[in-house]
DNA sequence: GAAGCTATGTAGCAAGTGCTACAAAAATGG
DNA sequence: CCATTTTTGTAGCACTTGCTACATAGCTTC
């Protein structure tokens, strides 16, 4: 009636949406174990400790943004950086996005505090954006590749301003761009 | 021969060293008061509670981190919006703030969460920095208040990239600045 | 100096942490 | 069908967490 075999891979995702909804930071090995319909102990056994659980989840998560970007691939090109820019911000303020900003930021502090593994996943992260951000640049950009990290930098310090509460900085700034 | 008497104010500081080296969301009672030369009992009976302990922590920080700003306060004006931002990034580079911006971004994640006490601190820290982003533009700026957010979300965007591991990316972002 | 408030030390509690020892069930291979 | 290996359950350990009860010392005020 139930799940009768668990491996890292069915395990995974419910741990992922366990994460995204109550961070990563402090989940411990328990409430990750009953969301995942098994116990600690299991948890232990499949992924060896609680590092591995972590960098695998880690993993994991970042496989599930690259996927959530691309499924949020849209529409025409823009004109200018600025109104690209425009475009990537109000999508990463889409609520779908919102449990993933969160962890993001948990993911860019544990990267800062010098964490491999933290770091490794925000590599991987950030790519998956720069490419989408070059993708999406207009299409007579005269640089796309450092027009790409430009909006980058400018989205990204956006999105900060978002989570602090100051979201009009954010598109003030945006709007400050040339184009 | 030692503190005879201890009070909130006098914790404060020997607290925020260690929270500046060790960081904030895992500090814990213990360690905090032995590195201030005191007990847990004693921390609780100043504070409070672990709550009041870390918001009158953030409050302090924020504090700190103006005064941080205002000695690296620095030299002759840049000459455009691109090189204000890229001075800007080379003194957040110095090892001076590397603590803070370890803090920093402990402190963006718990706003991003929505923690209260988190996002006040956040706030109170990026009000000094746009103030003080606003004063470094060239004196011909245009529009001052919209060039410094967009300077500010460019800088903080390269910083976060810094802290990933990324310094590069920040770099190319930031010298595609108009300018 | 007695009374009373403030500051501090000692001990400990209930809950939660990652993890392990031991053992049984379940699948697998001969 | 038996032997072996893989997967799971039950207890529990040693430790840390924030916090408290209780007692004591020290200063202040009358």
């Amino acid at each position: 009636m139930e799940n009768l075999r668990q491996s890292p891979d069915t395990l995974l995702p419910k741990l992922a949406a366990h994460v995204l909804e109550h961070g990563l930071a402090g989940a411990s090995l328990r409430p990750l174990a009953k969301a995942a319909g098994t116990s600690d102990r299991m948890l232990i056994y499949h992924f060896k400790s609680k590092d591995g659980l972590v960098t695998a989840l880690l993993e994991h998560v970042a496989g599930m943004y690259s996927q959530a970007l691309e499924m949020a691939w849209p529409t025409e090109p823009a004109a200018t950086r600025r109104e690209c820019a425009q475009r990537l911000l109000a999508i990463g303020r889409a609520p779908m996005f919102a449990p993933f900003l969160r962890l993001w930021w948990e993911i860019v502090a544990g990267a800062a505090k010098g964490d491999a593994a933290y770091r490794a996943s925000a590599a991987a992260m950030m790519d998956s954006q720069l490419a989408w951000f070059e993708a999406h640049l207009p299409p007579d950009d005269p640089d796309p590749k450092a027009g790409a990290r430009l909006v980058a930098l400018a989205v990204e310090g956006a999105l900060m301003m978002d989570a602090l509460g100051l979201g009009e900085v954010g598109e003030a700034g945006l709007a400050a761009l040339e184009g």
